[in-house]
Order: structure tokens, then sequence, then C-alpha cells
DNA sequence: GGATCTGCCGTATCGGCGCTACAAGACGAC
DNA sequence: GTCGTCTTGTAGCGCCGATACGGCAGATCC
């Protein structure tokens, strides 16, 4: 069992190399293969397909990306997080460009989870700001925006890597889907105190729960919430 | 000459249509020879490569598209053309998502100018926003980001669907981008407020119509429109 | 303890791919 | 007609993803 896992994990990272040195952004079963020592059909038992390898490959792009999040998103305040995070995005396109455009360009038949992955990342760390009153729209539609910015703007630096080397255009995009998503830092005190309210006391339950209430009270509760923070 | 070009032609349209009905966003040089009744030497010999023959099909792509943006990029309002064009850019991507990220995700090698060029026009529809005062930016500067948050929703779009039958995400990104890169609507320098209105509804109507009008009326209201912003 | 069975592994191979060497043919110049 | 040039189709190369199959270990049973 932990003999197979090593093996899948050495694989994995044999098939990550390969991608980084690449050319074409392409793998070759038979190369990731002799790279460990090991037949080809130990590949297709393991992961089944070629798709089956790179979706593990993007899997594991999605592990370290969170890593390296989990590492920098320590401060206390959840605006100033969000916009570290927004650097470290284009910091990770820029480190791993092969393994990026794998990871969250859309592949027919693809069923890795790395995107979905990394935006419930960005969801929570969106909620946080929720939970700080700093947030104008819903959470998943929040990331949503500012992850298509991201992954645009990234992708963009890819192809002409000289962009990567002012950070100017980048910091644009970023406060411009920002300042759309975000309240004024000022004004934190809002325009519709109502809604904002229910929105932070959703994003607050969400976070940490309460025992205050019964489940199925706190269940109710969390869809008038949503009621009252419609539109 | 000619008969090269058109088979030249013929052979690209034969990849396109096999790049859009094949499953996993391939085609295969023999199957697009074998299509068009011609060997495979000639295919290497007109376009040297197989990605030779992806930037032939690129370009085309840019072609259709540049096409169906000067169809409708006429009212007299750039800033109405710039929505429209967001929109429009968005529904290509719709209508033909295979041919979308081979013009418009990065290759490598990718010989192709699709991107660049697709950036010219955006650059020149910003051009005519500056020359009414509506831009905050320089024209690069400004397209740039328009064009990696069009890349990056549309990218979103293509690998779920299902967003594309709601435009409110899309047309967020684009409030959100447009609102950092032109002046507020009130300050724009005017000179005939009653015409640009008038352009203005007009190029809604162009771009999605109304049920609040019968189609009669509708024409009827679009001819009136163009009396008025007659010169 | 030996026979049998099960599950895994490497060998060999298949069909298809991108690409090209090369001979056969078309065609104008003389 | 003959030659030289240029185009074209045939046949094939090496590589790819994927798999059928025989052999071999270890577990199981009597």
């Amino acid at each position: 069992m932990a003999e197979t896992d090593t093996l899948r994990a050495a694989m994995i990272e044999a098939a990550e190399r390969q991608l980084a040195s690449s050319s074409d952004h392409e793998i070759a079963t038979r190369a990731v293969c002799e790279a460990v020592g090991v037949s080809q059909p130990v590949l297709y038992r393991l992961f089944g397909d070629k798709r089956g390898l790179l979706d593990a490959v993007a899997d594991h792009g999605y592990e370290r990306y969170a890593a390296l999040k989990a590492a920098q998103e320590q401060t206390g305040d959840p605006v100033a997080d969000l916009h570290a995070g927004w650097d470290g995005h284009m910091a990770f396109a820029r480190a791993n460009p092969a393994l990026y455009q794998l990871m969250f360009t859309p592949r027919p038949w693809s069923h890795s989870t790395a995107r979905d992955r990394v935006m419930d990342l960005l969801v929570a760390a969106l909620t946080r700001c929720a939970a700080v009153g700093a947030l104008k729209l819903e959470p998943r539609t929040a990331a949503q925006l500012i992850l298509s910015a991201n992954i645009g703007t990234a992708l963009d630096h890819i192809a002409r890597p000289a962009l990567f080397e002012d950070p100017a255009l980048s910091h644009r995009m970023r406060d411009a889907v920002f300042s759309h998503v975000l309240t004024e830092t000022s004004a934190r005190q809002d325009a519709d105190p109502l809604r904002t309210a229910a929105l932070r006391l959703r994003a607050q339950l969400q976070l940490g729960g309460t025992d205050a209430l019964e489940p199925a009270e706190t269940a109710l509760l969390q869809r008038w919430l949503e009621r009252i923070a419609q539109p």
C-alpha cells in the first residue's frame, strides 16, 4: 500500500519534472516510466490513463499551491492577506508556468479538482474578509471574479514573461477587481448596513458556528441571512 | 497561386472543423489531409509543420473574430462599442470554444498573431474612447487589462459552460475593469448629449434587444434613433 | 509440505501519430 | 524528342499511448 503510494508520488514528481523541462509542455508516458524504473503497464494500473497521470500532477500542484498559501496567509488583516494571495498566485504562475497551465487552463475530460480547490481557498479567504465587513458581494461570486481575473492575468504573463518584471499591470488588475468586490477602506461603515451586517454574521457563522442555537435553527438562520443579503 | 490559396483555405477549414468536433481539442494531420483529398507532404509544404497549420487556423479564427467585431462596432458611442465588444468576445468564446482556446491560450512556440491583433483592435476601440475623454489610462495598458480579464472570464465559462446562461458574472467583471479604466460617465465631455444618448440606446438595442416592445415597434424605434443620431 | 490459485509485473506488440526520403510523373525549354 | 526542374504520391521511420499475455511471487488449502 505505502509501496504503491511512494511509487505514485515518484511518478508524479517525474512527470512534473518532465512537464517543466519539456519545450512543448507535454509528457511521454514512456519517459516517465523509465525515469522511475518501471514499465508502462504499472502507470496504467496506477493512473488508468495518461490523463489520469496529468490529473494527479495537477492535484499535486494544488498541494504545493495550498502549502504556499498556508505559509503566507498568516497576517491578521484578511484584506492584506487577500492582496498577498493575488501576488502569491502570480508568483506561483511565474515559478511553474507549465504546471500552472495544466492546473488552470481548461482541459477536456479533466477530472482534476485543482481549480475548484483553489477557489475554495479563495472563498475561505473572502469569507474572512466578509467577517470584518470588507466584502460587498457573496464570497463565491467574488471568488469567481478574482480567480478569473487572476488566471487571465497570469496566462498573459506566461505568454510574455517580460511582464513579470513589472508588477504594475498585475497590481492594476488586482486593484480593479478588488475595488469592485471590497468595501471602501475608509468607510467600512457602509451604505447598506443591514445587508452587510447579514453577510458579516453569515460569514462568522460559517467560520466558527455557534452553540447557542441548535443545528436546525442555525441552518434556518443561514437561509434567512441569505434572503436578507440577496440584492 | 490561387490554386494553392484555395487549397490552404480548404485545409484550414477542415482543420477547424475537426478541431471543433474532436473531443480532446486535437487534430490529426492525416485526417485533415484526407478530408480535402490530398496527401500529407502537401500539408507540410504549405504549412511547414503541424504547429504552422494550427497557427493558420488561429489566424483564420482571428479573421472571423475581426469580421464579427467590424459588423457590430458601428455605433457612434465608443464606450457603448466597448461594452458590446466585451459581450461579443464572450459570445465568440461560447460559439467556438476549441478555436478560442487555440487563439487565446498560451501555446509554446506559437507564431500566431491572433491575440496580438485582437489587442490591436481593442487598442483602436480604446483610442476612440480616449478621443471623447472617456479613458483614464494609456490605451495599451487599458487594453492589456481588459483583454486579460476578458480571456480569464471566457476560459472560466468554457470550463463550466453553464455560466454562459447567466451573463451576470461576465458583466460584473466587465464593469469592474471598465470602471477602473474609464472616466466617470458624468464627467465625460459630451458635445451633443442627445445624439450620444440616442447612439447609446441604439447600441444597446442592437446588442440585446428588448421584450418591452414589439419587433415592429423596435424596428421603428431603431429608425428614429438613426434619424436623431444623424450628423 | 507440496499443489494450486490469485494477483501483479515485464515483454512484446498493436494501431496511430508527426514527419520525411525518394522515386515516379508532369511540363516547359531547347 | 530529350533533358532538367519541379511537384506529387507512396512508403516508411521513429515515437507515441495503450494493451494482450506469459511468467512469477506469495497466499491458501489439503
